[in-house]
DNA sequence: CTTCTTGCAAAATATTTGCAACGAG
DNA sequence: CTCGTTGCAAATATTTTGCAAGAAG
């Protein structure tokens, strides 16, 4: 199946960039990459400890956050921004898109929508460099769609632009 | 100037929001918003409360989070989803960008870049209906540009922050 | 009155740091 | 031995909640 060859690939993506940063291929970095490969709902750190906690029953949270931002820095796993006040993950490194739910939090990768290259060749605007760029959808998932009362949407979600009556 | 014609036009807003959803227009709402409006590096609500509480000496941190909570829903204030753990605030609503410094963590409107019309028209994809969406860049600052020794940093590497002290 | 907001205290959530022990070169 | 990694405990940082007092209509 796919998530296997992409779980293997990722396991052999970690062995390299481990070995190019001088790095040892611990057990609790394979765990937690793989357990961030085998999903696809962009899980927080703590989502993620309790997942990897199953495999590796001694593994410790501050262990799980550490990890996550050394496989950042080493390009294996990317993070991802969203108005929640809490870092998710992503072990897909291309450059792709996700859309939010304000009602629930769930977050998706986002196909079917070509949105072509955006980056720009100077990659210098307004003083800064430019390295990286993401499109970050926000909307109503199926579910809460159907449930939908939405004068009511958890805090934690944000209600970005639901009710916006604006003139 | 121009940024007191923004924080007047903010000042009407706010209060036909209010008028709108039938909420009072406090003290402590137009010092919130009157601060946010007034200044350009999209606050976390922290820094807004350290701001405001200089002006309105008794207000409270909750009260804070509360208000931007309230500003979010009616629409006058926008969260900024960044790869930071926190929240931060925009009092300009209109569909607009940023980039965000990944060695200081300053985050600036994207200005000179014309990305054009992302939103697709039927904003309806993978089972989510879509509201908004807003680009977000990751780059480094002219600051920390000149006193990076990043010359080797991943291409995607997207970590909140550049480890400066790792050497 | 009724409704909403505020402040305070505390809780809940999210993340980071200091430090000693461990383990692979 | 030396270095980086891990686990544990504690410290921070961020955000939310319960509750009573107060203000506005």
């Amino acid at each position: 199946m796919k998530s296997d060859h992409f779980g293997y690939h990722k396991m052999q993506e970690l062995t390299k960039a481990c070995r190019i940063n001088g790095l040892p291929v611990t057990p609790q970095r394979q765990a937690i990459l793989e357990a961030l490969a085998g999903r696809s709902d962009h899980p927080s750190a703590d989502e993620l400890f309790d997942e990897v906690r199953k495999q590796l029953k001694g593994i410790s949270r501050t262990t799980v956050y550490r990890v996550l931002e050394t496989l950042v820095r080493i390009g294996v796993v990317q993070r991802i921004g969203t108005e929640e006040a809490r870092a998710r993950f992503d072990a897909d490194t291309r450059r792709h898109h996700h859309i939010l739910c304000m009602g629930c939090g769930k977050l998706s990768d986002l196909k079917g929508i070509d949105i072509g290259e955006l980056m720009p060749d100077s990659a210098e605007v307004a003083g800064f460099r430019i390295f990286n760029y993401s499109v970050q959808f926000t909307g109503l998932c199926a579910e809460c769609l159907a449930s939908a009362e939405v004068s009511s949407l958890p805090a934690r979600a944000t209600t970005t632009l639901i009710d916006k009556e604006k003139e």
